[in-house]
DNA sequence: CGTATAGATCTACACTGTATATACATGAGC
DNA sequence: GCTCATGTATATACAGTGTAGATCTATACG
């Protein structure tokens, strides 16, 4: 993970992990198994460290609204420090005894908030998907700059090409506070989740 | 991209694709640059074909609910038959002239859904995280199964560890519908998005 | 015809994960 | 104290990676 943290998931090679620890590379094996079972301890070892985080600890008994953005806020945090971990958590089915313990916390919360346990599983996905999705666009790259700046990036079509972009032009050039986008677009995602409780409470609906 | 369909991205070398087109490795790199630039252009290729999608085409004046929704299932199809894309489009900042046309078209639908134009490369990034988020996991893994089933899954932590599982056991021992589940996540998605626009017209908020 | 130039080729280098065979150190049973 | 099994460490080797650098070739132009 300190190689990972250090110079990016490429440079995670079994030589390389080898000679941090001061071993010859074929000493590995037989404790981590293979690279697979290696990049899975390391994405265990994440979830558990986010599991355990204090600020989750400290918001364990609070309203099911904070929990939920303890949580949020504590995995971006945690995936912003090691950004490797991002395109691994995409890969892997979430099974590992600490992948199943972040998302009982989580189950907990929804289940407070009043989301009836059938639509638990599903609500949770897109929660927990919003988050991934979102620090993996913002470490990943894709919500980066590039090589344009927005001004030259609209001048690579023709005139009238992009009309949508003309009338979104300063937003456009205006920064982005990374931070407050994602925290309002989490708040909206709560909203989203109250309207789901709030839905199961009306009754039931046509269909 | 044929490779990258029938083997997956790490069999696209470039002495596959070399073998491929019928030339020896080093004849690709006055045409292509490098290997970084073959994927870049691996995925504009793909998103001019989604920009070119008949079934968007055919959707280009109806109403933007159902431009989005088009663009939803037009991008998950996409996605879903050239997998290994998924992973790229997170690494790369969405600045190539094929990104910023198919943006165009989102944009342009949030104008008509009544987002004002300063919350709408935002919201833009929200819509297309979740899409690009929830079709990663899918077929990236993170949604599925592992090797224990739901109950064996259970069976890894000491009893009572998992508090929220057991009480939506139902629900997870119960199949998912992957097509539904996406469809209401979006639809539920589209709820947001009105909701921002209903919020800009009903005036300013208290913060 | 000669020549410039763009493209294709060949070889080589420093890497990767890991199969295989070998060496070694430690603890158990007698 | 001795043997032997077991788990760990090592050394070597193989097939693969992207691509730098030098060389060869075929086409177009004056």
């Amino acid at each position: 993970m300190a190689i990972a943290d250090e110079k990016g998931l490429a440079a995670v090679s079994m030589r390389a992990v080898a000679q941090r620890v001061g071993v010859t590379p074929m000493a590995l094996y037989p404790h981590v198994g293979s690279k697979a079972a290696l990049l899975d301890l390391m994405v265990g070892r994440l979830l558990s460290m986010l599991g355990e985080d204090p600020a989750m600890r400290a918001a364990a008994d609070a309203d099911w609204r904070t929990r939920l953005r303890v949580f949020a806020s504590s995995a971006r945090l945690g995936l912003q420090t090691h950004p490797w971990a991002t395109g691994l958590l995409f890969d892997r089915p979430t099974v590992t005894p600490e992948a199943v313990a972040v998302i009982d916390k989580i189950y907990s919360a929804l289940l407070d908030a009043g989301v009836p346990g059938r639509e638990v599983p599903r609500v949770e996905r897109l929660v927990s998907t919003f988050v991934l999705g979102y620090v993996a666009s913002e470490v990943g790259g894709r919500f980066g700059p590039g090589e344009l700046d927005p001004r030259g990036r609209r001048g690579q079509l023709p005139e009238g090409a992009l009309p949508a972009h003309a009338r979104v032009a300063e937003a456009l050039d205006a920064p982005v506070d990374w931070d407050e986008e994602f925290k309002q677009g989490f708040e909206e995602v709560l909203r989203l989740v109250e309207s789901v409780a709030a839905g199961s409470r009306g009754g039931a609906r046509a269909r």
